[in-house]
RNA sequence: GGGUGAUUAGCUCAGUGGUAGAGCGCUUCGUUCACAUCGAAGAUGUCGGGGGUUCAAAUCCCUCAUCACCCACCA
């Protein structure tokens, strides 16, 4: 062997040879009628590639796959990708600016072409980067949730149509009514152009700035303004024609439907119900919209007053809704002032109308453009600015002294006594999580998921728990977050104007039963002008209940077509056709009309129908991720064994994108759970605890850190380090440290192949447990193993990784390295060849347990050992996990023997290193008293002291000679008879430094013992143990006081 | 504003009622035939402050301080 391993050059070999076994395919390894074990992969975005936090999830989901696929478990961990809409759509745009073009230089097919084709080109990019860790997925199985969309060139090996099934549900939750589609205000992302989702939007502090401007009254109407101390006493009385408006987006002024104050507020009474001029726009047509009441507005807060923009604020957009205020849309998809529609000056007549008692529709209120054509097409922070200063310059923003004009007259000579008040204060700004541009509210079309009428079982679940049928969530504290964001759940919205992803499957068509769809002429015939202008008016659909949903256009044809058979001919003799849009539409119809008219051919009628453009949340079909890998809706084998899934393994940060959805929709799909067990883990941070991203420039890259130190080092650290419910700071240091723990091992290994040990897994049972043969040494080694395959099992049971990590360390490098490998250094070299054969036997065994238990933790190192140290018949990725219980093997006089000879060990070593004792010398030891049970530990263990302790030869004394260093063990006293080395001085510094730690103890010991309550109520094994430990400890501090006073008589 | 978590050795962190541990770092020593990616021996803690419950508190409760994260509509 070589003295280090190879892992660089090892590690893909291996995983290669797993792989051509099939050793990762589901069921591989199961036993006959076993249970099954599934995890479904967190799928990475395809385009994406493997980072640290992917390094921490898969490696903890490995381990328990591996675990249970040796326990001869029916296990299958399925991997797979998500389509990613935004993420991926963003790479491939990207691409296309380094060229200078847009995705909208291409048709939608083009593009969407496109992003498969990237798709392609990446998707074994991160498969390649798990495998380099070793994870051991089911790559047979690979999953991609938008498999089988129109466009898919690579299918999946597993053969699921991820799209079907996602499609599939979007109809069944419509026709339960639990989709629906409306006109709200969604949160919009001016750059992607697409409303998103709350959770994708960012709140974070910005500075910003808060204007105050005076809306007259209407008419020059005035009232008196009065405000009162709590006492009720007067503190300012004036009259005025005005009410004052504080605000952070000036712009959206343009939109103000009305002003609301409290209906409690006494200042604003005399006023309420009479009308106020918004102070900007051109002053032949400022609007006037109404002083209403509403419970929203705080008095205590700026003026009390507020203007109420129902298209964009959240806010306001409730407000609007309980007073019946029109909303008026000022922007356009990209964030910039509307440049469409009528001038302002018809705009602003028509909303004029409103507040006279006009009633307008929803759609109609959206058409009209309020924006003053000054401001038409301009970003919104310039309309911002420009508003403020029109204001201002108007005389109509709040003045207030200036505070740089107070004082002394010289150096403020020139400067204003007033200035607007304008305060600077920050301001909660929301932000695109991916675009990182301001989102703005926007009253658009857009499908939710009423999730509040789905959300009762997945809260249940949790509530009830794993053992009731239900759902574990770890750390317990995640459970809470869960349920607070549950209980308080909004309407989902789920469509994404966006083009790649799963195409919402709904088509649109002109309203031929509405009401008002009628010829105007009753002549019996429509003619193309008579449809077009019905067409354009209001028979366009796209009111809920005139629009289809159903799995593909086959099965739409057919709703339409018995619409179509309901009326009056010709138009039941049309054809339904798919264009592209409600244009093409239009056109297509008025063609075919067209056409009609001079062939009189029935059959050249066609009624156009189109889809609605908009495609699904990304998280909407990995919401689905559980089945739809299973190949839901078929009732597939797997779908049966492996659903609901065993363990789920993520972040934190997704618990509401992912976890909860899932939750949700599983149950809303299936009735059924998703898994029994949601473990929680940490993020990743750099060591300083900072987010590891790009621009701080502190990522550490999985894939490097394996090149530099292996997979399994990393792997191991990362375990090391999964306790729960923290963040995880990675450095260097440590992984180099459990990289050095893997050449620990592998030397163990080495030390024993050069002593002719092989791997064997028969336990050496013949030499352990209460038998009269056997080495101590060899005896308490197997009890050792016992003990930490217990602890391993009991850890990975409980998701304690960290603790299955740390207790494999301490046993491989603390009992086997340390203890036992030097232990059976005198015994291989025995001349009794039957101890020889025992040690070999044992070591054997042993260091296979080794391999066997680490396996999990670190696959391939332990996978190169296993195939190197004997023939075998499987792999070690097959290996039988083994059950023995520690109370079968642990012998406990072997127990007690090594503890005391280790102890005796230690205590020389240490003696001799604090009195400067060559390291290399071999010195005599004498024996001054020793109780049965240390004499036969002596007899059955001197190679082992005398080799480890540096001990030349034993012989008993009866007087201690003088200047000998005192050792003092358990049941006997030895000495070190080192007159010409020893320094008086420093042994008795020594002694006495010793005793004082000693009494120290002893004191709290006493203490307690003499404490008649602490007897009383403490458990019987508490005090016995107490009673034990002072015991030992007194004798220990008697033989210490002796050594003293022997060293007194010497000096 | 609400919620959650954290505060333990120089650093990073384990430790859920029995009197405090690991890794790294540090000091001293070591060319012993598995391993210098090593070995041996050491030093370092009013377990954030205060109060309470208990025979016993790093651990449970209250409170204060500081930090972190999550959620939230104050114009």
């Amino acid at each position: 062997m070589e003295k280090t391993f190879n892992a660089a050059e090892a590690e893909p070999r291996i995983y290669a040879a797993w792989e051509k076994a099939g050793a990762f395919r589901a069921g591989a390894n199961a036993a006959p009628g076993a249970e099954t074990f599934c995890i479904m992969i967190p799928p990475p975005n395809v385009t994406g590639s493997l980072h640290m936090g992917h390094a921490f999830n898969n490696t903890l989901q490995d381990i328990l796959v591996r675990w249970h696929r040796m326990r001869g478990h029916d296990t299958l961990w399925q991997p797979g990708t998500d389509h990613a809409g935004i993420a991926t759509q963003m790479v491939v745009e990207r691409e296309l600016a380094r060229t200078n073009r847009r995705r909208t230089d291409f048709t939608r097919e083009d593009f969407v072409d496109l992003v498969w084709q990237q798709k392609h080109k990446s998707r074994s990019n991160i498969r390649e980067q798990l495998e380099r860790l070793g994870a051991s997925c089911d790559w047979s199985r690979e999953a991609f949730t938008m498999a089988g969309a129109p466009g898919d060139v690579d299918g999946t090996p597993g053969g699921q149509n991820f799209h079907d099934a996602v499609i599939r549900v979007f109809v069944d939750l419509y026709e339960k009514g639990l989709i629906y589609r409306g006109k709200r205000l969604v949160n919009w992302d001016p750059h992607f152009e697409t409303a998103i989702s709350d959770l994708e939007v960012e709140n974070v502090e910005t500075p910003g700035h808060m204007w105050h401007f005076k809306y007259p009254l209407a008419g020059g109407e005035s009232y008196t303004y009065v405000e009162r101390d709590e006492d009720g006493n007067v503190i300012l009385e004036e009259e005025r024609d005005w009410i004052a408006i504080a605000t952070t987006r000036p712009e959206t002024m343009l939109g103000d439907g009305a002003v609301a104050v409290h209906p409690g507020d006494a200042r604003y009474a005399p006023i309420v119900g009479k009308l106020c001029e918004i102070p900007v726009g051109p002053k032949a047509h400022r609007r006037l919209i109404p002083i209403i009441t509403d419970e929203y507005p705080d008095p205590d807060f700026g003026s009390g007053a507020v203007k109420i923009t129902g298209a964009h604020d959240f806010n306001d957009y409730a407000v609007a809704e309980r007073g019946g205020i029109p909303k008026y849309r000022l922007m356009d998809t990209r964030g910039a002032m509307r440049d469409d529609g009528a001038p302002y000056a018809e705009a602003a007549m028509k909303a004029q109308e409103i507040v006279a008692g006009l009633t307008l529709s929803d759609n109609e209120i959206d058409a009209i453009n309020l924006v003053p054509d000054d401001l038409r097409g301009l970003d919104r922070f310039e309309a911002r600015k420009r508003v403020v200063r029109q204001i201002t310059d108007e005389g109509l923003a709040v003045m207030v002294p200036n505070p740089d004009a107070s004082g002394d007259q010289e150096n403020t000579a020139g400067r204003p006594e007033w200035v607007p008040l304008v305060e600077a204060k920050t301001i909660m700004q929301p932000f695109g999580d991916r675009s990182k541009v301001v989102i703005e509210p926007m009253l658009t079309d857009q499908w939710f998921v009423d999730a509040a009428s789905i959300v009762g079982p997945a809260i249940e679940a949790v509530r009830k728990g794993k053992d009731n049928g239900g759902t574990d969530i770890l750390p317990e504290a995640d459970r809470k977050v869960y349920f607070h964001w549950l209980e308080n759940i909004e309407p989902w919205c789920i469509s994404r104007q966006l083009w790649w992803g799963h195409q919402v499957p709904v088509w649109y068509g002109f309203d031929l039963s509405g009401e008002g769809f009628a010829d105007d002429e009753a002549d019996g015939a429509l003619d193309e002008v008579e449809l077009l202008e019905l067409l354009s008016d209001q028979a366009l659909l796209k009111g809920d209940e005139r629009h289809h949903c159903a799995p593909d256009f086959g099965a739409v044809k057919a709703q339409f077509d018995d619409v179509l058979g309901t009326l009056p001919t010709p138009l039941n003799h049309a054809r339904v056709v798919e264009v592209a849009d409600r244009e093409a539409a239009l056109h297509a119809i008025a063609a075919s009309l067209a056409e009609y008219n001079v062939s009189q051919d029935p059959t050249q009628l066609i009624y156009p129908v189109w889809r609605d453009a908009d495609v699904l949340d990304t998280w909407f079909s990995s919401g689905l991720w559980p089945i739809g890998t299973l190949g839901w809706p078929d009732e597939t084998e797997e779908l049966k064994k492996y659903f609901p899934t065993s363990v789920l393994i993520t972040g934190f940060d997704i618990i509401f994108f992912w976890v909860a959805r899932m939750m949700m929709m599983q149950y809303a799909v299936m009735g059924e759970r998703p898994f029994d067990t949601v473990y929680v883990h940490a993020l990743v941070r750099d060591e300083k605890g900072k987010k590891m991203s790009k621009s701080l420039g502190n990522v550490l890259d999985p894939l490097d850190l394996v090149e530099e130190f292996g997979a399994d080092a990393v792997r191991f650290t990362l375990t090391a380090m999964a306790a729960m419910g923290r963040d995880l700071k990675l450095s260097t240091s440590r992984i180099a440290g459990y990289r050095n723990f893997t050449t620990k091992l592998w030397n163990a290994v080495r030390f024993a192949e050069m002593n002719g040990v092989t791997g064997t897994d028969a336990i050496p049972t013949q030499y352990i447990r209460d038998t009269d043969v056997g080495q101590t040494a060899n005896k308490w080694i197997v009890g050792e193993t016992a003990k930490v395959r217990e602890a391993v099992d009991e850890a990975l049971e409980h998701f304690r990784f960290n603790d299955a990590a740390n207790a494999l360390y301490a046993f491989v490098w603390g009992k086997v390295c340390d203890w036992y490998v030097e232990f059976a250094k005198p015994l291989l070299a025995s001349e009794d060849t039957e101890i020889v054969r025992e040690t070999r036997a044992t070591m054997g065994w042993v260091l296979d347990q080794c391999m066997i238990l680490l396996h999990p933790i670190m696959p391939f190192i332990t996978e190169e050992l296993w195939q190197t140290t004997a023939k075998r018949g499987n792999m070690l990725v097959h290996a039988a996990w083994p059950s023995y219980q520690a109370a079968d093997f642990v012998d406990e006089k072997a127990d007690h023997e090594m503890t005391w000879v280790i102890s005796l060990i230690e205590e020389v070593r240490s003696a001799r290193a604090q009195m400067h004792v060559p390291a290399g010398l071999h010195i005599p030891m004498l024996q001054l008293e020793l109780d049965a049970a240390g004499r036969a530990a002596w007899d059955r263990n001197e190679a082992l002291i005398k080799r480890l302790a540096r001990v030349e030869s034993l012989s008993e004394i009866r007087d201690m000679p003088k200047g000998a260093i005192t050792i003092a063990v358990d049941g006997g006293t030895f000495c070190l008879p080192l007159a010409e080395i020893i320094d008086v001085a420093a042994e008795k510094a020594r002694l006495e430094k010793t005793l004082a730690k000693l009494e120290k103890e002893l004191g709290g010991l006493r203490g307690r013992l003499s404490n008649e309550k602490f007897l009383a109520s403490a458990p019987e094994d508490v005090v016995d143990e107490t009673r034990d430990a002072a015991a030992a400890k007194d004798d220990e501090a008697a033989k210490l006081k002796a050594a003293l006073a022997r060293l007194a008589e010497v000096a």
